[in-house]
DNA sequence: ATATTAACTTAGTATGGCTAAGTAATTGAG
DNA sequence: CTCAATTACTTAGCCATACTAAGTTAATAT
């Protein structure tokens, strides 16, 4: 039996291992898990700067320049928005959708692999904590992004 | 029931909104999330340069230059090994111990404030969950970093 | 009609990551 | 013992990602 306080120094040394792995998972990839995450965002259709800027917790000068670079590598395109001369909008290309899922199959196929070491048991306990993760971490002023 | 599949889906969204959360409670800090692992790594001591960098998963130029700025800031002071004149030690200063306690007291306070509006059985599932996610993000070549 | 607000971009600065190349100390081979 | 190779670190130079402040253009409101 835990008290809150050791539960929550556990899952912050969790957290930081994490990152670690993601940092590890990611290096050598083609795309930063920055831009992954940007591309998972534009999955749906195109999405407004601003949008994008909020749902990645960013200032808008910051996402005007992750854009700039995913167009220069052609993952994603600049649009307009009909009734907004203002709004620019953004939209990923079929390359961008590629270098997505190349993403994402990896990190899941690593995580896959991890699973296996786990017995039946365990994995049920993994499957009832996680939509408790999803409420410690969700954001309350923003919606989830997409993947 | 799900499948490995699913459930690595799953897992990857919510390592998503632990990324996005965690960058959410350290932004305006005086000291970023990178400076406080650093920080972390030298409370049990000295430690020299390449131990760092291999705990971090960086390489050595870029903890050169994170201490250099740790450094500059007074949180952390270089040193030298007295068997081996090539090794550069990094410990952390007085300075450096109050702006660490800071943030780490910050990000577990957060954690306290979400688990409370968790049941006892919830915390349950997530104290039973905690050493499998110790288990799936453990790096196999590298010991887990101190806090 | 014009002032304000809103949506972006540009410019300038800092952190944090990399590789390549330099320096100084230790180790090892002959 | 000497000198080449290795080890530990720093420096230099590049890029990505973050910020604020200031500029531009379009929409809104007075």
């Amino acid at each position: 039996m835990q008290s809150d306080r050791e539960l929550a120094e556990e899952l912050n040394t969790r957290l930081r291992e994490m990152v670690l792995m993601m940092r590890r998972v990611n290096a050598d990839q083609a795309v930063t898990s920055q831009q992954a995450s940007v591309l998972g965002s534009l999955e749906g259709g195109p999405r407004r700067m601003t949008e994008l800027a909020a749902e990645h917790g960013v200032k808008l000068p910051t996402m005007t320049a992750l854009i700039n670079r995913l167009e220069r590598d052609g993952l994603v395109a600049r649009g307009r928005d009909a009734s907004d001369a203002r709004v620019v909008t953004a939209r990923i290309t079929r390359d961008g959708s590629v270098q997505l899922h190349r993403v994402r199959e990896r990190r899941i196929g690593i995580l896959v692999q991890r699973f296996a070491e786990l017995s039946e048991q365990e994995r049920d306990t993994l499957t009832a904590a996680l939509p408790l993760l999803g409420r410690l971490f969700a954001d309350p002023d923003r919606p989830a992004p997409a993947a």
